[in-house]
RNA sequence: CGGGGCGUAGCGUAGUCCGGUUAGCGCGCCUGCUUUGGGAGCAGGAGGUCGCAGGUUCGAAUCCUGCCGCCCCGACCA
């Protein structure tokens, strides 16, 4: 592609809409532009990389079976009516306004039409069912650019099995896919159990890339590999002491402490000596929730161990609950349900609220004080805290999921009575499994691990081209005819190669667009060079240039690509 | 949907508090000449319903009201 007759149109001022690096960069280098609101136009640069990726999704799923569809975006609300998805998606699913018909947020619903009354026998499976499409799901709020969009490229698959075991090898051939796709794309990546989600079903991974544009929370250990989502995180920490002996109640007055902090300070004690009290209601029924210190509540880990969901108790609820405002409530005397962090297992000698504004009570013993109390893991785990499985230290940060992996079991196939009959003529709703990949995610995620300050630094299998060839000035009859040749002979190996053809920009300027542009390898022809029969070859990545003859060029440069 | 910020030429912005020339600057764009290995120089030029709609005023980018859009934090996230 010739630079002056192509549309790369690249930026050389920060757009203010572009916050986040991938972002900034896709709209610098003339990969995307923005529509409105989470609604984006791939520019020939930036589709030529998308093509890139799902090319090698393509490949990948092919060999483990997958066969390729292309469904309609525009679904009659009915099918989705018969799934219960219209209310699960609520808002989220866009409703076409003048015909029954909602635009597709995914398409289980699709497919298993498809394989419904066709996939009638155990004969028929196990079926691996793919498509590269577009998605609409209407976002309340789409941020980091490509990353969170009202339309987006989703790889989804579809697997259709007899049982969970042959669902089992079916959900494995995708985890070993997807980390073949990830580890071609260059990407680094790691992969979290998680909850599945209003998706239904069973077991799932998330395939998640670090990230502080990133939308979940994970904990991971380095050393081990653990994952989780922070909403599920376990760690291994040490337990409260308990002291010989236990100290008599006793009332103080701390009149305006409030906090932990404050409360620490007053007294002139550590953390690991106070409890906070939570209150949260569950069932229109107030808990109190005893944690160590400022430990927070994982209200996930509370709602997995209560059933159902929970909410903090308002302001306004707690002085009739407990007798007091936030900051002075306490686990003693407190007449509902009392749970405790793990963590404060048979402590004693502690400090909390004393349900009495402005007085806080020490001396208290879990065991002799709080008989009811229950303990549970209720902890929101922090960096550096010991892995649960090896003790190493883990990190908690955030992360873009870029895939997701689902053992659906048979909530659609029952649901739209998708059965086959196995060897005995016995009906069965067929297995299911559903598989994800967000295409612009891997774009972006990609960039977000691959850029300097000058800009992007594609690696081969993802570069739009390979080689960047710039033709320094391009109104010397020597460089053009150069260029020239190197072009076409480049071309005719079939590589692939942005020539910087223009004559009206600078040196500099076109040096500058390379390496915002990224291209591996750079050919640089000039005057001085040529004059010795050679160019300069610039690696993108590491900056290294060397001095090449046209002799050995084609042999120098395969050995870099 | 709650909180915050922003909207002035293709892009980035000044001016807005405290109303008053022809709305300024940089980049980009067009013409000509020069220049050509790290975002060129000189000269000339085009490009704006100051987000939209009302209102106040002799006079509004600037003040008031309503709406729209975009970004960030939160809620939500299949």
């Amino acid at each position: 592609m010739k630079l002056s007759k192509g549309f790369i149109p690249t930026l050389k001022e920060v757009p203010t809409e572009a916050v986040i690096p991938s972002h900034v960069l896709m709209i610098r280098s003339g990969m995307v532009r923005q529509v409105s609101a989470g609604i984006y136009s791939f520019l020939p640069l930036g589709y030529k990389v998308i093509k890139k990726i799902t090319e090698i999704i393509r490949e990948e799923m092919n060999a483990i079976g997958g066969q390729e569809f292309h469904l309609p975006a525009l679904n009659p609300i009915e099918i989705w009516e018969e799934t219960g998805r219209v209310e699960a998606f609520g808002d989220t699913l866009f409703h076409i306004k003048n015909r029954d018909y909602v635009l597709a947020p995914t398409h289980e619903e699709i497919m298993t039409f498809h394989a419904r009354g066709v996939l009638k026998s155990y004969k028929d499976l196990p079926q691996i069912w793919y498509q590269i499409q577009t998605k609409f799901r209407n976002e309340p709020r789409p941020r980091s650019g490509v990353i969170r969009g009202r339309q987006f490229l989703m790889k989804d698959a579809y697997t259709f099995d007899v049982d969970t075991d042959a669902l089992d090898i079916s959900y494995e051939l995708h985890d070993k896919a997807y980390r073949k796709i990830f580890d071609r794309c260059g990407i680094n990546y790691f992969v979290v159990g998680a909850s599945s989600g209003a998706m239904g079903g069973s077991k799932s991974e998330e395939f998640m890339v670090k990230s502080d544009a990133g939308e979940d929370t994970v904990a991971y250990c380095e050393s081990c590999g653990y994952a989780a989502n922070i909403e599920v995180a376990e760690s291994v920490v040490d337990g409260a002491v308990r002291h010989y002996e236990s100290k008599e109640v006793y009332e103080i007055h701390t009149p305006n402490v409030k906090s932990i902090d404050e409360l620490c300070e007053f007294l002139k004690i550590d953390e690991e000596e106070t409890a906070k009290s939570r209150i949260y209601i569950h069932d229109g029924n107030p808990v109190l929730i005893l944690m160590q210190g400022n430990n927070e509540v994982n209200e996930s880990k509370l709602e997995g161990i209560l059933g159902g969901t929970v909410r903090p108790g308002h302001k306004e609820e707690l002085k009739d609950i407990t007798g007091a405002d936030a900051g002075s409530i306490g686990p003693v005397g407190f007449k509902y349900r009392i749970l405790a962090d793990i963590k404060l297992k048979d402590a004693n000698n502690l400090y909390s609220g004393a349900n009495k504004n402005d007085y806080h009570i020490g001396g208290i013993d879990l065991k002799r004080d709080v008989p009811s109390v229950e303990y549970f893991d209720l902890r929101v785990i922090e960096t550096g805290e010991k892995c649960a499985r090896c003790g190493n230290s883990l990190e908690v940060f955030k992360a873009i999921e870029l895939g997701h992996i689902f053992k659906l079991g048979t909530k659609y196939s029952e649901s739209l009575g998708a059965n086959y009959l196995d060897e005995d003529g016995k009906a069965h709703p067929i297995v299911m499994g559903s598989y994800g990949i967000g295409v612009e995610r891997v774009l972006a995620c990609y960039l977000e691990q691959n850029y300097d300050d000058n800009g992007i630094i594609w690696d081969n299998n993802l570069a739009p081209y390979q080689f960047h060839l710039m033709g320094l000035n391009m109104k010397v009859d020597e460089i053009i005819d150069a260029c020239g040749k190197i072009y076409n002979d480049l071309t005719a190996k079939g590589f692939e190669v942005l020539f910087d053809d223009r004559n009206n920009v600078q040196a500099g300027f076109k040096f500058n667009d390379a390496d915002l542009l990224g291209m591996p390898v750079q050919i640089i022809v000039g005057g001085k060079g040529l004059k010795e029969n050679s160019v300069e070859v610039k690696v993108r990545r590491t900056g290294e240039r060397m001095k090449v003859s046209l002799d050995n060029l084609y042999e120098e440069l395969e050995k870099l690509v």
